[in-house]
DNA sequence: CTGTTAGCGCCTTCAC
DNA sequence: GTGAAGGCGCTAACAG
């Protein structure tokens, strides 16, 4: 690894530096088409590749941005990684992703190391433990995006998912269907925001339809005590006729608590999910998912940190994107047999 | 954004840069207490944080590796990248997490953008279609490592699973089980040696048993072809007794198109799978898969590149390591009736 | 059209 | 114990 620099191909083409970064930097508009010629030539030659680690050091720009994800093993984190990263590699940004594992001190470890690896800016699907840090990184401007989740009173975008709506369009949909006793389990862990709000949504669209809210129906639990949590609810008197799954992965739980009881869904007991997974389609029954615009909420949140990035004055400020959920009726939530 | 320098810290520390950058490097064998305080004091007050960047560019190494998988919307990359930044970050190195969509072409441009940013080495799923650019690498001597796939006669350490006995794991099962007739259905796109591989395996395990191999029963498909390639395959005559799905995404095809179709398991159709999914447990019936042992893999891989980066001279050659598959048995290949 | 001259922010001898 | 000086590889005026 020898590392040929521009002084190099600068040398053995016999013009000086500045010439091969004009050429490097496609600003040949005043260059002889000979010096051009050769320097492309020895370009191939010497086999020059810039560093654009000098590049950013100068310029004050890595045209990087980073994300970090509260956890990448999330459908919803992939899909949104991956949509904010082919929105970046137009812009001709680059993306640098971290998983910060529901853990506030990695949270705070790797906002630390990207800004100090000057990374434009950061979209994060925060924690929502590093209160300070957020706002340090307000008081300075550092360009910051939040998804997923917010931090009341805190000065920074966020594009999240109308949470209300969606847990308040499965309930409904639960009702008109002829189910009343309709009990909710999320995860505790994660979704901070999400939760609080997906609980609310659910709570007033029985309210608004008449129908008492039973808190013995509705349960926060780690993804490893659903099950049990599930049994319990089960166990009541009288039980619930529908389950609402707050995420993904507590309806998998869900879903295997129901397979070694031998629950019948929906006769004895009907299912519905936030969160779209890959097997809805064709589980038996078929499952009723609300889904999460996931493509449009990581576009947003890129555009807007890259818009933020490029024009530093018009930070928009304490601005909340909400996503509308969309309704994927299927079996496991039929009409009720009354 | 100020932007505060080393150089300010200096100053308001009364001191020089080369002083402040011992601290920062936690050089204070011969720093007197006083000075060190004072120093402290001053980076808290100006919010002083090291620019990397310029760092790297003095120190020639980054601390960081890039990872470039062919589609992060598989679980199997998903679950790699984790493992690999787990063990980086254990080594005080950073992941850049790049996706290459199965596109050579975006797989070159990032292989390209992360050597321009001087990063200290790459792990790839390769395409396997730039290997011009992968011989260049090793002529180079620049730190590469290859997961899941390999290219022929490429000097480059391939961390992989062994795919015909992950195959021939699932053949022999279901030959036990008293399936002869087998079919198997890989994605033509993704998994170019691991497709081959599992072919093979699927084959010799059938020769092995002495069973004759269909050349009808063995497809590869796009994604968006599986259905009505199963579809196909099960109008011949004599029709497959049993399916091996070539990785998840066939899978999740081939149960779209049993759910159609209503054709039951295992009594009509035995189905096998390759890559374990997160509905595998709880599906009716609950299905047999061969798992990769992921986080071995990714592991391996991320202890590999860090070896050559550090170990610059230890260099190993075109060697491979392969991984066992591990057959969870379940019900979708239960023991046919006769 | 091309070369000269300063840095970007940090690290590293080598004197003092 | 601390400071001065040079340089990492590149960019950006400003001359010529």
């Amino acid at each position: 690894m020898k590392a040929v620099t521009m002084a190099d191909v600068a040398r053995h083409a016999n013009v000086s530096k500045s010439t091969v970064s004009q050429y490097v930097n496609n600003r040949f508009d005043y260059m002889s088409e000979e010096t051009k010629k050769r320097i492309e030539q020895t370009i191939i030659e010497l086999d020059y590749r810039p560093n654009i680690l000098a590049r950013s050091l100068k310029q004050k720009s890595t045209t990087t941005i980073g994300v970090i994800v509260a956890n990448i093993l999330h459908t919803f984190s992939t899909q949104i990684i991956r949509t904010i990263e082919d929105e970046c590699n137009e812009a001709g940004f680059h993306v640098m992703v971290c998983n910060a594992d529901d853990d506030p001190e990695k949270e705070k470890k790797y906002i630390e190391m990207l800004r100090a690896k000057q990374v434009d800016g950061i979209i994060i699907l925060p924690t929502g433990n590093n209160i300070a840090l957020y706002e340090e990184m307000v008081k300075s401007k550092y360009p910051v995006v939040f998804v997923d989740r917010t931090v009341p009173n805190m000065k920074i975008p966020s594009v999240m998912l109308d949470n209300e709506r969606a847990a308040g369009l499965a309930v409904e949909h639960l009702l008109q269907n002829g189910y009343e006793r309709i009990g909710i389990i999320t995860n505790v862990v994660k979704n901070v925001t999400p939760r609080v709000e997906r609980i609310n949504g659910y709570k007033n669209a029985l309210v608004n339809n008449d129908v008492s809210v039973n808190e013995d129906y509705i349960k926060n639990l780690e993804v490893t005590q659903v099950a049990q949590g599930l049994q319990e609810m089960l166990l009541l008197q009288p039980p619930p006729q529908a389950i609402l799954a707050g995420n993904d992965l507590v309806l998998i739980e869900v879903l295997k608590h129901i397979k070694r009881k031998e629950i019948q869904i929906p006769s004895e007991l009907a299912v519905i999910g936030i969160d779209e997974v890959s097997f809805s389609e064709f589980y038996e029954p078929p499952l009723t998912i609300v889904e999460q615009p996931t493509i449009e909420i990581g576009k947003k949140a890129a555009e807007l940190l890259l818009k933020i990035i490029t024009d530093k004055e018009s930070v928009p400020e304490e601005e909340i994107y909400r996503f509308e959920p969309v309704l994927n009726i299927r079996e496991s939530s039929k009409r009720i047999q009354s």
